[in-house]
DNA sequence: GCGATTTGGTAAATCGTTTCAGTAAATCGT
DNA sequence: ACGATTTACTGAAACGATTTACCAAATCGC
């Protein structure tokens, strides 16, 4: 994909690009040995007053300022590489999610990023398209390059690594590591719930794909609830997202195999908004409306939904706060280095959001 | 935001963790020197012969191998951090965004992603929400961590520094900057033809953010084209993206604008995919059928552009490759530490895809 | 006035790698 | 058989910070 562009370069060289510019290149930053070259001290000494350490109480005030002072006009930046080696903490973390260009993943990142810099810290990203050696290779790499923690997210975590790990909608029982997940029952008996509401008694459903950590436990979720309000769900009136496509293309698929079963229903329960998307267009190209015809509703409650038409009911996960709470979770286990005393489970509650892509059945 | 998620926490401390588990935490990771000291050998040795320096040539084959194998054995993983330090080179570059929420951004960095990981790059990445104080203080941040280039994507770029800089969608003079850009002439005179070829002659536009790098020159490209086909663009039925929320919100506001304002159009032509999302609603709102009564058309063609409801007619902007390109330039630049022989301007060209939210103008 | 403490610093080791400059033994050319 | 190479390595100096251990001079307590 990356080499079949089609481009057409404009090479307009720059005209007041002189031999001089050579000596320009690149101009390397001050080092604390230069700035305490400048200030005719001891690296050490500029070391202990910029880092504000307890021994530099000793030195006077006038002396420190004039450090603080010199640190400003060379513009001194201390060199994190140097930093980390010297002191063992990168302040980085790894972050693992299934692929960057998607509703769900994007808001989770928004909501890691803003508590990992808040905290200084800083993360590498890297999307794995669900498949096994690419996990392995990157958490390789993660730990190269000296990742204090590793987040994962929609990602199945089987790897022990001596890493603090905390995992976003992961189901895996590794111990050790904490998973950040919705409650999903509560989720399941909302959408059940509503549905019944309105009056409908034949429900159709959408798994996600396998390889999806909450794919399982939604479906669970989701047919209990069913059972307990007893509109129980028929097997033929089950279909599964499949392949990676993070389009609404493979819930357009997995409802067109539904109609084309002859599948009985008048609610579809889509695994999330993007699939429930793809659902509707379905649904609409065989002449059903939604909601008139088939109530529909998503999961996830990403930006799409809002706006999509008709606007999608959808239970709403609040994935940036997830982001956040894996991201708050992890640097707290990174900063306290003993304990194992660290839950295992963080549950965040899901929430129904009443838009237009539902309503009572006709009768 | 991260502070008021509402959760419930529960504790369930491990049931097997004896006070053994301490002496298991953070086992240090397998050193060069430990090692070489296995192998009875000097660090240099190893180094030189897992590194396949030149230098190992005269080093025999069996020595080798069980370098190899004992490299193998021990998990031996070199410490990046102190390599980068040694060889200064990071092998890392930092990329800084409006925002990551969008489809927009997640589809360049998919991009930038899928070419620096096949190069043996890692990347940061930070969000800047469009405020002048936090792109200054993420660059110091990525001085300090010694990226080896930045990427900005659709980011005024004023700030000189000396290290290679590649902006996408940025149009800002600075020399040195490689700019990746959309050939905008182009893609404003395929949006006006295509709503000139269905009959529309009053078209109103929706400009972007005055933040937004694009904007101006999309719109004087609109402006043009729709100039040389002769249907000139009202001052009424011009409108304007305000503030920086990245929901289709803000061109649902832009256009409720226009329709208070009583602009007469029968075509709408969006800054981008997500405000055309938030226009059709608008129109929707208030009785105008898209496309019967009035055709939009978005830009860039974001995932949500095919499976909107109606599907979205937009001009595509190669957005995975843009983030291609601008990782391979960038990269090429750090590999070359003398030339100034880069070019300024990357072109990529637009393409009119043709769905159903446009169509012939009613007569 | 003399030992103890405080003041104002510095030298050197360290983090884990790479790499320049050797070096001692074996081999080669003639 | 003797200098020149080649073979098989190693020592030590970087990279740029932090940190421990020290030191000399000044001041304090009594």
């Amino acid at each position: 994909m990356c080499d079949t562009y089609q481009t057409s370069d404009i090479m307009k060289t720059k005209g007041d690009s002189s031999d001089f510019s050579k000596f320009l290149a690149r101009p390397k930053a001050v080092s604390l040995k230069d700035l305490a070259a400048s200030l005719k001290l001891s690296p050490t000494t500029v070391s202990l007053v910029l880092n504000g350490a307890p021994t530099a109480s000793s030195i006077p005030s006038e002396t420190q300022d004039r450090i603080f002072e010199a640190a400003r006009t060379l513009k001194y930046r201390p060199n994190h590489i140097a930093r980390a080696l010297r002191a063992q903490r990168t302040h980085t973390i790894g972050v693992l999610i299934p692929e960057i260009s998607e509703g769900y993943s994007a808001a989770v990142l928004s909501g890691v990023e803003e508590k990992l810099l808040k905290e200084g810290y800083f993360y590498f990203v890297v999307s794995h398209w669900h498949r096994e050696e690419i996990i392995e290779h990157h958490l390789r790499f993660f730990i190269e390059r000296c990742v204090e923690g590793i987040l994962v997210v929609d990602t199945p975590q089987q790897h022990q690594t001596f890493l603090p790990v905390v995992s976003i909608s992961g189901h895996d029982d590794t111990k050790g590591v904490t998973n950040i997940v919705l409650n999903h029952e509560q989720a399941g008996l909302l959408a059940v719930e509503h549905l019944v509401n309105l009056g409908h008694k034949k429900i159709a459903v959408i798994k996600g794909q396998t390889f999806s950590s909450d794919t399982e436990i939604r479906w669970q979720s989701v047919k209990s609830a069913a059972a307990r309000f007893k509109v129980p769900i028929a097997k033929s009136s089950v279909s599964q997202l499949v392949g990676t496509n993070p389009t609404p293309e493979t819930g357009y698929i997995a409802t067109r195999k539904l109609l084309e079963n002859n599948a009985e229903f008048t609610a579809l329960l889509a695994f999330n908004d993007i699939s429930a998307i793809g659902a509707i267009r379905a649904l609409n190209e065989t002449g059903l409306k939604v909601p008139e015809d088939v109530s529909v509703i998503g999961f996830d409650d990403v930006y799409a939904a809002e706006f999509h038409n008709p606007s999608l009911t959808t239970i709403r996960q609040p994935l940036k706060e997830m982001g956040c709470l894996g991201a708050e979770y992890l640097l707290k286990r990174i900063g306290e280095n003993d304990g194992d005393d660290f839950p295992d489970d963080v549950i965040v509650e899901p929430e129904l959001v009443i838009r237009q892509s539902t309503a009572e059945v006709k009768k």
